[in-house]
DNA sequence: AACGCTATTTCAGATAATGGAACAATAGCC
DNA sequence: GGCTATTGTTCCATTATCTGAAATAGCGTT
């Protein structure tokens, strides 16, 4: 394994999570590598254009945005589904989301806003975690009981509010309530003020797990918008797995 | 200059323009890389999550993704112009553009489609050559003369289709042009059947040369359509300009 | 079963990464 | 202004790491 490629990219996706506070030797401090060393990673990916400094701290930089625009460009997963998710955000004035299954995480893959647009604090590209989150626990009933068995015994069921689930047999629960309802619903687990109604998308052609999400405060989440939407949700997933 | 975190970003930006159709083998002939080397360099990147192999073929990987979506998060230039790109495609049913002036080209920064959406070949992360587009005159009719010199005789006047401008004092015309009439049009210059208007979007307080277009079919843009269209973009860009 | 291809592992030698030290450039402070 | 503290950069000898030839393993085809 090529040690110093490792480093590199430790030092890339630490900057990720604090760009703009670093400075070479506040790097150098917090990763443990000596300063020369750092100093010419820094060098070498900012000639690169994978770093951008701009007064003593450091950024992202370009070349990861083009890179990072390229990565679905085979399996155009987003791409093709991301026509039905602005149709039905436009018609019910909602805002929708995309997440696909990787890595024991749910990865936010695409999402429409709507007017009123809530702001969630993650972004495109962020891990959601699977026990909170109801595009989590969508994908999790889509997938194999030893599977899911499995990845309970993984992830640690971390508490991110006083509403987040935090026993196995509880969220077990959750999960056949999606099994048996279709969808899955959750309120302020990983956000106070932040509920998410969520159903599975299983494309069983590209061996694809993830889950489609409308987004909002937990107040407007009655229980007959609740059947409104979870009933639009699934036909949504319905007519995308057709496409595949 | 570390070598071999330079190697290995060879290696990804090889295979992002070549995604699923090489396997180790083959990424070694044609970097003229030795098997092992490429071998634990493939490995190290597989392990990061940054390449993926689908059946002895490579891929982009999710990290990718992650972190190309963090690029734009401090200063936020994408996701604050967005709201208005979405506002006014939905207004005027056009498809609109906006780039942003990096390393000579235009980034492809970001994109909302109008239902009749022709298809661009280009996707987000792109880089656009600045003669051929109109998005690219737009650019460069807001940079200072001395840098257009200077531009001008580094990059490559390319012809992309039979409608390319490829002689500097003809373009030096079409400068002058967006620079008078506060819009740029080119028909057919990058890609056949695909033409733009565009107007320059320059943000002084943070230093953001870019540019604003709709792109369409050539024989949409009539004499009239041209002047109802530049002078919304214009509105648009100055409206823009407003927020920073 | 033998061939052609790809992917891995091994190992010794060559090279490139490392970090201490010294130097330069800034900024803050009395 | 001069002193101190901090950051960024260059130099260089040492050593760890990367390199590539060769051998091995795996897989599909004829």
């Amino acid at each position: 394994m090529s040690n110093s490629v490792k480093k590199a990219f430790e030092i890339i996706k630490f900057i990720s999570n604090n760009q703009g506070r670093l400075s070479l030797s506040e790097l150098g401090r917090q990763l443990n590598m000596n300063k020369t060393t750092m100093f010419r990673y820094l060098e070498t990916l900012e000639v690169l254009n994978i770093l951008e400094r701009r007064d003593s701290n450091w950024y992202l930089g370009i070349e990861l945005f083009s890179l990072g625009h390229k990565v679905d460009a085979n399996s155009r997963i987003v791409e093709k589904i991301h026509p039905w998710l602005v149709e039905i955000s436009e018609r019910l004035n909602e805002t929708v989301n995309l997440v696909g299954m990787y890595d024991n995480s749910a990865l936010y893959l695409d999402k429409v806003e709507s007017n009123r647009a809530l702001q969630m604090r993650s972004q495109l590209g962020d891990h959601l975690p699977l026990h909170c989150t109801s595009l989590g626990k969508a994908i999790l009933s889509c997938l194999p009981l030893v599977e899911v068995d499995n990845i309970l015994s993984i992830i640690e069921l971390k508490p991110y509010t006083s509403h987040t689930v935090t026993s196995i047999d509880e969220l077990k629960q959750q999960i056949d309530f999606v099994n048996i309802n279709g969808y899955s619903l959750e309120k302020e687990e990983l956000e106070p003020g932040l509920s998410c109604i969520a159903v599975p998308l299983y494309i069983q052609t590209i061996d694809f797990y993830g889950g489609l999400s409308f987004s909002g405060s937990p107040d407007r989440f009655t229980e007959e918008k609740v059947r409104e939407l979870s009933g639009e949700l699934k036909k949504l997933a319905a007519g995308i797995i057709t496409m595949f």
